[in-house]
DNA sequence: TAGCGAGATGTTACAACATATCATTTATGT
DNA sequence: ACATAAATGATATGTTGTAACATCTCGCTA
């Protein structure tokens, strides 16, 4: 068994367990999105799922799978980038903290990363300090991957 | 002299320092930007510009300007919510470092605040070691305002 | 096992954000 | 005053995302 059917498998007990449904579409969606570790938009999905599964499918329905993925954290948006990624902790057992997202702002690959938690209590500081609160202290980072950085000099 | 005009003032020598132009269109946005600590997108200027100047703008000159006044650093893109906030040292002389935004999700209100240079630093070795290179850090966070966590609740 | 109801998906239209391209106007130096 | 470059205008279109309503599908119950 590979690993996207690992992830697949993995999502598909957590949907079970509190008794949502991850339909076919929505695997398929899911699939396309672990299989990669850059960060597709809707619609590049709509383009990839024709391509991989012969198949049209409508941006609407393509937004709603993202939302249901979402909220069962399997995938996280990229605010910063309107994009989309699998959760990189989807087979772990360990319930996860807040991500921290490394994107390259050339080739749009993601790695998802744990900030030391006394960075972040430092900037909770700084928040609060004026006057607002954190709703989350998910953080997307502009970046270059060491690949791109090679490339382009 | 109010403070609207002493911003404006201080980013026109600004500009004629290094040879650019603050022609009456980028004033007029400007100012209206500096007029408020709420994130404006280019559509509310848009309409915020005919309200004030009495005199329509197209959507292309907006985004001309944008990008004009972001290249002086008189302005700020804040990418987690496509909107544009002044930037709040234009009357300062120091040289300013990349700013960190608190984004209010409810209203919009803009903080700009410098996080500790070691927070930052911390920051960094974090994305380092994920084999990333910052390419600015610029964060933008989002947080709820105390006031707005005040009339929710 | 037929059919009911909820949840999932499809369809169409459109809103909001953003840029490409080419035309016109305005400012500045000679 | 004129040539030139910079700034702005106009039109069309691309991209991201959602609203509203129709249809389909799955799982339960009679």
């Amino acid at each position: 068994m590979n690993n996207i059917d690992t992830i697949i498998e993995h999502a598909e007990q957590n949907c079970k367990s509190h008794g949502s449904r991850l339909t076919t579409k929505r695997k398929q969606v899911l699939s396309l999105l672990a299989q990669t570790d850059k960060a597709l938009s809707a619609y590049d999905l709509i383009d990839l799922f024709v391509k991989e599964n012969g198949e049209k499918i409508p941006a609407m329905s393509v937004y709603r799978i993202l939302d249901f993925l979402e909220a069962e954290h399997l995938v996280h948006k990229l605010k910063l980038a309107n994009k989309y990624i699998a959760c990189s902790h989807i087979t772990c057992k360990h319930e996860h903290g807040v991500p921290q997202f490394l994107i390259c702002s050339v080739c749009n690959a993601v790695k998802e990363i744990t900030v030391n938690k006394s960075t972040i209590n430092e900037l909770n500081q700084s928040v609060e300090q004026a006057g607002f609160k954190l709703v989350s202290p998910q953080l997307e980072i502009n970046c270059i991957c060491n690949e791109c950085l090679a490339t382009a000099s």
